[in-house]
RNA sequence: UCCUCGGUAGCUCAAUGGCAGAGCGAGCGGCUGUUAACCGCUAGGUUGUAGGUUCGAGUCCUACCCGGGGAGCCA
């Protein structure tokens, strides 16, 4: 009978017959005259076991001498087994190496921050960043399912742009061919002029952020996911926003749990995660924040520990909409009851994760929109195209952005963004 | 940019101003059910850089370099 070649997430499938797997050492346990091979296939790990009686004396010496990270392929019987991790093991027959690995810079115990960054092609193949990529897959994946499920149309945005929408001082330069760019940091402008064409759309992809922020929360690249929608108010973009997270953390408990139990996630608090969320308006979100013992003011933007305590306060994302309008952007359209007030929402993650979402109500009407990007210092000039989109048949509109990687982490109750994106690029670190 | 903590073996960390050490990893040997296996042995160091104080500096002082965490800003 012929060995068949599978991977070790399908090994139960296989039980009582012959299997190669292809992949690499990830650690070995030798107890003399028997090896205990953890072998790792990029689909999961599971433990071939070879005794000095089932192979040919090369073959046992061979098991005997390769290294951690050595690319191998075994051949072996598939049996069930409480002992192994995993329920399965294989008890091996053959051991072919592919190539010898040199010694291996990663070690069982732990390592620190700069070692890891400066090792992560490396790192990611350790068991808790696979399963931190997988839930991104996940999540990504259900971003995408959500949008197409319901007549979104994705509309791709450039990532050069030619000009500043919310100042300069955050968007690195390029050249571009003898001219200045910059690398986009949103893309809902052009989402907007897309939305006048389809409807209903979203962007996907990176963007940038120049800000020389040093915490566990930024990156200076990172994933974006922005959906725009024609004909719609505050109300029924907090209706989507609300629908959206429920999906994606629900979508993503059912098909990566396993993950999410290796990495020791409480899930229990994901599944509490069901609509309806609590809505509150800045004022009111103001009074509560300083209920809690956290003080600020009204008028000032919200800072990390002000997040973080209502945040706390929730075992649910919280939106907090109706925001003063000098801390948000040219393009939010003000409240027609409160001049003071901008139609924007920020979704706050429990646990201290953080806005997730930021999102508003347009401004849709021509003279307004001029008026305020003057105000802003803008240069009117660069934005004509987009105040095109109020001269021929403007609407209601709105959407809102959220953060891949912030996303991610909450939902995988890891601390640090830089474990969210495969090759994490941030303030003064670049490689690999 | 500012505040704060740190930099000692390949990695993670110890060392009252007084002989620079352990665990892991590596090499060698042992062990037929190991679970970050275990046991024995071996190798491995310009203590971030430059200066200073001192009989004596990894340890105290000054400057600089690099990194972590945080603030501001934001997803």
């Amino acid at each position: 009978m012929a060995a068949i070649e599978t991977i070790v997430a399908k090994l139960k499938d296989h039980i009582g017959k012959d299997v190669v797997i292809k992949g690499w050492l990830y650690n070995r346990r030798s107890k003399g005259k028997i090896h205990f091979l953890q072998v790792r296939d990029g689909s999961g790990i599971v433990q071939g076991v070879m005794s000095i009686s089932d192979v040919p004396e090369e073959v046992f010496s061979l098991a005997d001498r390769i290294t951690q990270e050595s690319s191998i392929i075994i051949t072996g019987a598939v049996k069930e087994d409480k002992r192994a991790p995993g329920g399965v093991e294989l008890h091996l027959k053959d051991l072919k190496l592919a190539a010898m690995s040199e010694e291996y810079p990663l070690g069982k115990k732990d390592h620190g921050a700069d070692f890891l960054l400066n090792n992560r092609h490396l790192w990611l193949r350790s068991k808790k960043q696979h399963a931190i990529m997988r839930v991104r897959h996940a999540v990504v994946k259900a971003i995408r399912d959500y949008f197409d499920e319901r007549d979104y149309t994705l509309i791709d945005t450039p990532i050069f742009t030619p000009a500043a929408c919310e100042g300069t001082t955050t968007l690195f330069e390029v050249g571009y061919f003898g001219d200045k760019a910059y690398l986009t940091q949103s893309g809902q402008l052009y989402g907007e002029a897309a939305a006048m064409a389809h409807g209903k759309i979203y962007c996907f992809g990176p963007t940038f952020r120049a800000e020389k922020s040093k915490t566990r929360r930024h990156l200076t690249e990172f994933w974006m996911v922005e959906p725009e929608i024609a004909f719609i108010d505050l109300d029924g973009i907090m209706d989507i926003a609300e629908e959206f997270v429920e999906y994606i953390v629900h979508r993503t408990i059912e098909t990566r749990r396993a993950e999410l139990e290796m990495i020791e996630r409480d899930i229990s608090k994901l599944e509490a995660v069901r609509r309806p969320f609590p809505r509150m308006t800045y004022t009111e979100a103001v009074e509560k924040i300083n209920s809690l013992g956290t003080e600020i003011k009204w008028g000032e933007d919200f800072g990390a520990p002000q997040e973080t305590a209502l945040g706390n306060a929730c075992d649910k994302p919280v939106m907090v909409h109706h925001w003063p309008s000098g801390t948000k952007a040219f393009y939010m359209k003000r409240d027609p009851n409160d001049e003071r007030l901008a139609l924007g929402v920020d979704v706050i993650a429990p646990e201290g994760y953080g806005e997730i979402i930021g999102g508003a109500q347009r401004e849709d009407d021509y003279e307004t929109l001029k008026k305020r990007i003057e105000e802003h210092n803008l240069p009117v000039k660069s934005f004509e195209w987009y105040l095109d989109l109020r001269r021929y048949g403007s609407v209601p509109h709105g959407g809102f952005g959220l953060g891949v990687e912030r996303t991610v982490a909450w939902i995988c109750g890891v601390e640090h963004l830089r474990e969210t994106i495969p090759f994490p690029r941030m303030l003064y670190r670049i490689y690999p």
